[in-house]
DNA sequence: CGATTTGTTGACTCTAATCAAGCGTAGTGG
DNA sequence: CCACTACGCTTGATTAGAGTCAACAAATCG
């Protein structure tokens, strides 16, 4: 339960409003807070050098971000759309550590988990383009709500760059999945899962 | 000095050989020990569905790897030359990092360490075929002696599978590299970099 | 020394990127 | 209320880059 990490009287936060594509923080700054979304959605991302960005990953309502082992932040962070964010001091979470051994496990536990999304992601990039997109959706959907309406908070470029595709090849890969009655776009932000197996097989 | 973990007289282990290719541990398995490289190198690696491999990491001697905080290994483990390894029980280290809190922030440490590699990984596997092969270069150059004479431990097919490549596509890649002279191939696995500028350009 | 694995090179194909146009919806101002 | 604009998304035509299939060369091993 790492959400205990925010959940003691102790580290009660105020939740801050961030408007949309409102800058968190910025890679390279120092890193002394963690944060943990209320409301929203939030990316991480680095842009190269040529202008190419990637974003790293998502967060939604009851994830943790921005916890970090050295001094500074390594990726930059934005809200998605209008979010409400939960902050607390590095120092202090460090701290209560160093005392306390459960609070210690479940800093772990929050870097444990960023690492498996990682990998994950890192799977995820070796694979065609139809296979990202059905992993990008059952993923969503499982976050979301685990139901078969999909209600994302992110645009194409958003997916594109989390995907390693290009804009174009999400959206012909939507349609195309739409055309095969795998899914349904009811709004281009609003998806439904028509068939599930069909997913979970591009999935691997 | 996540090292350290395998530094205390309590945690020294007699380090036990593996022959090229042989199996450490497999997907699934009960992660009973967290391991060190003394001499040698390690791949970790997935097998999807469709027979495609993904190599997760490299270790190479003084690098841990094996430590997880859940349950099972999410990945499989095989010795890519002879090596030497050490091994330590996980139940013994996580009951240390119980009482001592510089060995759980090691750990926290080790998993970080791994995130960190993970995330450079995902960034690595968006690029283009000569960036990721530079990007490779130096990463092993600086990982094993940080000299301009790598003398790589892996064969075309691993470095491939890592990258996300075929070995078709590595070996090219080598070759348009080594007629650029940006690089010098000495023998298959031994490879001079001439141009490190170069590669840092393409590295991004 | 022959056999087998590993790496290189060539010809061709195919997937996703690029370049370019058009559509639809939401928001703005007359 | 309706044009006008702006933005996000889709679709089409073409290109570029890596994959595939195949042959061969080189290194390694018994």
């Amino acid at each position: 339960m790492p959400q205990m990490l925010f959940g003691s009287p102790e580290l009660a936060g105020i939740p801050v409003a961030y408007d949309r594509n409102a800058e968190i923080y910025g890679e390279g700054e120092l890193a002394d807070y963690v944060y943990k979304v209320v409301r929203g959605a939030v990316r991480t991302y680095k842009v190269l050098n040529d202008g190419r960005r990637q974003i790293n990953a998502f967060y939604l309502p009851g994830d943790i971000f921005g916890l970090e082992i050295g001094e500074d932040y390594t990726w930059s962070a934005e809200a998605i759309v209008g979010s409400d964010i939960v902050t607390v001091k590095r120092s202090l979470v460090l701290s209560i550590a160093e005392r306390d051994g459960e609070v210690a496990r479940q800093l772990w536990s929050v870097t444990a988990g960023e690492l498996d999304g990682a990998r994950s992601h890192s799977l995820l990039l070796i694979k065609s383009a139809q296979e990202r997109v059905a992993a990008f959706l059952l993923e969503m959907s499982q976050r979301l709500a685990d139901a078969n309406l999909v209600e994302l908070p992110m645009g194409r470029q958003d997916i594109a760059d989390y995907l390693g595709l290009t804009i174009e090849t999400v959206s012909r890969t939507l349609t195309q999945l739409a055309s095969n009655e795998t899914i349904e776009l009811l709004a281009s932000r609003s998806i439904a899962l028509r068939n599930r197996s069909v997913l979970s097989r591009l999935n691997g």
